[in-house]
DNA sequence: GATCGGTTGTGCACGCGTTCACAAAGCCGT
DNA sequence: ACGGCTTTGTGAACGCGTGCACAACCGATC
């Protein structure tokens, strides 16, 4: 018997949200707070307090009726289901402008997702040195995989460049992408691909900018616009 | 009366998608290709026919029955209902590495977001030129967005300054703010602000690599992960 | 101008996620 | 030991988004 019993599956919302409770109740940890209720919670992120005890329902149950949550416990076990009970490597592809930001920014290493490699075709770039880490050529990628058993891979390549790097990827043996190309990634079953593309995030706020522009030329009142606006 | 009857609300869900299909209407365009089925179309884009038809259906009847959709028509009706019948001016906050790499991305102003102003505290960074574009201390972003009318702000400031920069746009008049930093950031009604955090997405993506983990250890056949795995 | 293959637009049913509301349960003071 | 106060965990209602299935419609061909 496994130690640890396969748990029910965790709904993909409510996953989205646990890295977010969890960077709060940090915080809160090093503000010296122990104890916490799910409204205190539920402000912090933003949500509904409801939503937040289903949401820590599907871990267990770690909560004290009548008390709260145990930051320190809560912490230990999200982590626990988000696997963050030890370190990722991750491989970077593609070495432009996004490429080197990425690597640059500190924050990947420090939250458990160190570098393991940056890999790039031109040659310009190979052998450059960008945030700490050599950049590779692209042949190098299913040994670096294999050597340092990494699991997940960024995308950070032009478009034309993306499905190419995918490809790449699943085939030196990574299961997990995220794609930052503006394309359309496809990857066998069995592999999870994430796309954040930071045009599509401009146009959703353009078309909300283009409504109250529509909303303001047509001089009404604004029929009950209820609903509080905040994001994590 | 105004030119455009104010359309039904679009959901959430559809407006996401939206930007998606106007990129690979672009490419067929290009691609020389006039016209097109919502079933092509599905297929580009990884997602159901009935979606797709469904979603176009929010911009009015644009196709024609037995035919299809004039790629180059569709095109115009999803550019007017994003709000992308003109260029929108943003700002950044913070020339930090994410901050320069967003500025030297040229994908903005190519994507009709031109670039208006970036802007820091460190005055060690302020009059460097990073991507063209000459770093202006933090005051004089109210200005600047006053003179060249921005309405979209861009955060990529540490955690800490996050808030603060989001008073500041709000303050100056910005009513739509991207978010880059890890933090919730709190606006008032009238203002849409969208956070992408990439600590998030890692920790999302290793979830799924955790589950893989455990379901490999406990030696079980998958029983029917059905599903196809693409994004956009 | 009637028939036929093809594709759109949409009513409907289903499923997931959110929210409400409340019983179960723990803590504390008396 | 008990009663009152607090907060969790969850059953149930609701609402939004997805996918199916089909009638309405278009263009082409005879």
């Amino acid at each position: 018997m496994s130690p640890h019993r396969t748990r029910r599956r965790i709904p993909d919302a409510t996953v989205a949200r646990l890295p977010i409770y969890l960077q709060l109740l940090g915080d809160q940890l090093e503000a010296g707070v122990s104890n916490l209720s799910s409204e205190d919670l539920a402000t912090l992120a933003g949500v509904n307090a409801a939503k937040v005890r289903k949401d820590l329902s599907y871990l267990g149950s770690y909560g004290t009726r009548g008390v709260g949550y145990e930051v320190q416990y809560l912490v230990y076990q999200i982590r626990r289901e988000l696997g963050l009970d030890h370190d990722w490597n991750v491989v970077i592809l593609g070495a432009g402008n996004l490429g080197q930001a990425l690597s640059g920014y500190g924050g990947f290493t420090e939250r458990g997702y160190p570098i393991a490699g940056i890999f790039d075709v031109d040659p310009d770039k190979v052998d450059t040195v960008v945030g700490g880490v050599r950049v590779r050529p692209l042949d190098d990628l299913a040994q670096v995989v294999a050597a340092r058993s990494v699991s997940i891979g960024v995308i950070a390549t032009p478009p034309a460049a993306a499905q190419d790097a995918a490809d790449r990827l699943v085939r030196s043996g990574v299961t997990s992408i995220l794609n930052f190309a503006p394309t359309l990634v496809t990857a066998p079953l069995g592999v999870t691909v994430r796309t954040v593309d930071m045009a599509v995030e401009m146009q959703i706020l353009s078309y909300h900018e283009q409504r109250r522009a529509l909303a303001a030329s047509s001089l009404r009142s604004v029929p009950g616009d209820a609903g509080r606006n905040q994001t994590a």
